[in-house]
RNA sequence: CGGGGCGUAGCGCAGCCUGGUAGCGCACACGGUUCGGGACCGUGGGGUCGAAGGUUCAAAUCCUUUCGCCCCGACCA
């Protein structure tokens, strides 16, 4: 490619839209432009890299057995009735009539549509194992799309679906799909990891999410410092023991022994104007272990108290899974005020009534615990729950901390990253094939739904993502193979004869070798040039100048490190094919 | 969806409070000088001030409505 003639509109002010530094640096380095809230075009640098990223997850899925196809992106809407999600997606589904008046929608996900391929066609265990993917433009209509490419609406996706005649062989090709992803992002050169994951609205039994490690990532992933487990925050669990304090010196984290201590009765305190864990523990000289934090919440419209140990919070996406709801949110002040007929900050399990009360499995063995009162300025000591008050359901709801222990291995601590969602595999079970009716016919003649795995990959996250690991103060730095372009020759003058016939030499030298090389034959000064290098990213360059070609040398510099190798001209093609 | 903010040249912004001929930097075009890290000088083109309505002699500026975008939160195969 030319530089000339490449489309390619870099821009040194940071457009005001952007936040994070993938999306700055795609507008900049003229990779993408904004065409509505989260609907993009891709320039032909950006296509590149998508393409790279397709290129690869394309060659991986290939080689793990599955097969390419392509669905419509207008879905008929009676699909998505079958299954019962036209009703359950919500906004998220962007709905469109035709000219009849018909309903469609504009595919987010493509379950629906790959089931009734599979149905209408698969009728025997003989045709399975069936793994089907594509790689398409989807559309979710975020509430809020952000962060260029990493959020937008309009997305590049891989999603392969498999089908199978029984769990057991939907297991296997779970594990083969979790390290064919291994091999990709191994390949796009990102450092990630594979966490386990909750699995959300789409339904199934398990699921792991492959999460890019960065700074910038919308999810938190707790992960084992001895072993290898490691989880979405959603999903993480730490080591409890099952135990509340062993009073004493014993930590959260620490194994103990059930308490001995004997049980008192009940006592209000005037604790005026402490409201918060540490308030009230500073005021009565107790650990914050000791206290029951009780947060009214309002769980698909009803109120609901859930009580976590002082010390621990609330992991909202455990207490909606736990309570079996779709919506949990923290009560306001009003709501809060009519369960607990207090201010907020008094709340309290005992003596609350019409409301459920659900607990942290830690909180059941704890004793002598301090709580809200549920009146103004008043707390109580020495709660028991059971003896004084009844929690309707326990169970795990601590969010983890770095340094909980591992919850699979003895010796591990917990730590925390961010990471950056960019592949998911779930497990579906049989929850589309039978709602779709999609059957087959096993050895026995008998008619049995398949059994679904669904893997996702996003093609244009990941590119963001890689951005997001990969960048300096000067721009983009490509791992090689995400790169648009592998070497960019660069002449530092084209009006100098030499430096360009010698810059064009190498160019399609490198061209003719196979070489995804460009060169950059632009009339402009030189530091434009090695900005505008710098900014896209390119892992290679091979500048060509004046003076040093009067010495017959080029120099060869490496983007990631700044390496600059100094090679006689006509040695640059091998060395630079050596260094790709 | 709740809260906050912003829409003025392709991009980044000032002007708005206190109404009176629409500005700056970058980018773009042309001329000259320059030429190994986003050059300099000069000249020039480019704006229905997001849109609609209202107040006023007069609206980018004040009022109302509306659309779009961004941020925080909630939410999210």
């Amino acid at each position: 490619m030319r530089y000339s003639r490449l489309l390619a509109p870099t821009i040194k002010e940071t457009p005001a839209e952007a936040e994070v530094v993938s999306h700055k640096l795609m507008l900049r380095a003229g990779m993408i432009r904004k065409v509505a809230a989260g609907i993009y075009t891709y320039l032909p640098l950006g296509l590149r890299v998508i393409q790279k990223v397709s290129q690869i997850v394309r060659e991986e899925m290939n080689g793990a057995g599955a097969q390419e196809i392509l669905m419509p992106v207008v879905v008929p809407a009676e699909l998505w009735r079958e299954s019962g999600r036209w009703d359950l997606y919500g906004k998220e589904l962007l709905r469109l009539k035709d000219r009849h008046d018909r309903d469609f929608c504009f595919g987010p996900t493509h379950e629906e549509v790959v089931t009734d391929v599979v149905r209408k066609e698969v009728r025997s265990y003989r045709q399975l194992p069936v793994n089907l993917y594509q790689i398409q433009t989807k559309f979710r209509d975020e509430r809020r799309p952000r962060f260029g490419l990493m959020r937008g609406r309009e997305f590049i996706m891989k999603d392969a679906y498999s089908f199978h005649r029984d769990e057991a062989d939907a297991e296997r090709e779970y594990g083969v799909m979790v390290e064919t992803y291994k091999r990709i992002f191994a390949r796009c050169g990102l450092t990630f990891r594979a966490v386990e994951a909750d699995t959300g609205a789409i339904g199934g039994s398990f699921s792991h999410e492959f999460m890019v490690l960065a700074e910038t990532g919308e999810d938190e992933i707790a992960s084992c410092n001895s072993c290898d487990y490691a989880a979405n925050v959603e999903k993480a669990e730490s080591r409890h023991h099952g135990l509340p304090v062993g009073w004493g010196a014993a930590a959260s984290a620490s194994p103990g022994e059930p308490s001995r201590e004997a049980a008192r009765p009940v006592e209000s305190v005037p604790t005026p104007g402490k409201k918060s864990v540490e308030e009230v523990s500073g005021l009565l000289g107790v650990d914050p272990r000791r206290l029951i934090k009780t947060l009214i919440v309002v769980a698909d419209g009803a109120p609901a108290a859930v009580l976590i140990r002082g010390d621990h919070d609330l992991n909202e996406v455990k207490l909606s899974r736990a309570l079996g709801c779709q919506a949990v949110a923290l009560a306001d002040a009003a709501v809060t005020e009519r369960v607990t007929g207090a201010p907020v900050g008094f709340a309290g399990p005992v003596g609350l009534s019409g409301v459920r009360i659900v607990a942290d499995r830690l909180v059941e063995g704890m004793v002598n615990a301090v709580a809200g009162g549920n009146a103004a300025d008043t707390h109580l000591v020495n709660v028991n729950p059971g003896r004084d008050f009844a929690v309707s359901l326990y169970a795990d709801l601590n969010r983890v901390r770095a340094g909980d222990r591992c919850p699979r291995c003895e010796s591990g601590a917990l730590r925390i990253d961010r990471g950056i969602e960019v592949g998911h595999v779930f497990k579906l079970g049989a929850k589309y094939s039978e709602a779709m009716g999609a059957t087959f016919l096993d050895e026995d003649g008998k008619e049995r739904p398949f059994v679904m795995g669904c893997y996702g990959i996003g093609v244009g996250r990941t590119a963001a993502a890689a951005i997001e690991q990969n960048n300096d103060a000067d721009g983009i730095v490509w791992p090689l193979p995400l790169a648009p372009f592998s070497v960019l020759v660069l002449p530092l003058n084209v009006r100098h004869e030499a430096s360009r016939t010698a810059a064009e030499d190498i160019y399609r030298g490198l061209l003719g070798g196979g070489v995804e090389a460009a060169i950059d034959d632009r009339d402009e000064r030189a530091g434009v040039k090695f900005k505008d290098a710098d900014l896209i990213g390119i892992p290679l360059r091979v500048v060509v100048g004046e003076k040093g070609l009067a010495e017959g040398m080029v120099e060869i510099k490496e983007r990631r490190t700044g390496t600059v190798h100094r090679v006689p001209r006509d040695e640059a093609i091998p060395r630079v094919v050596s260094m790709i």
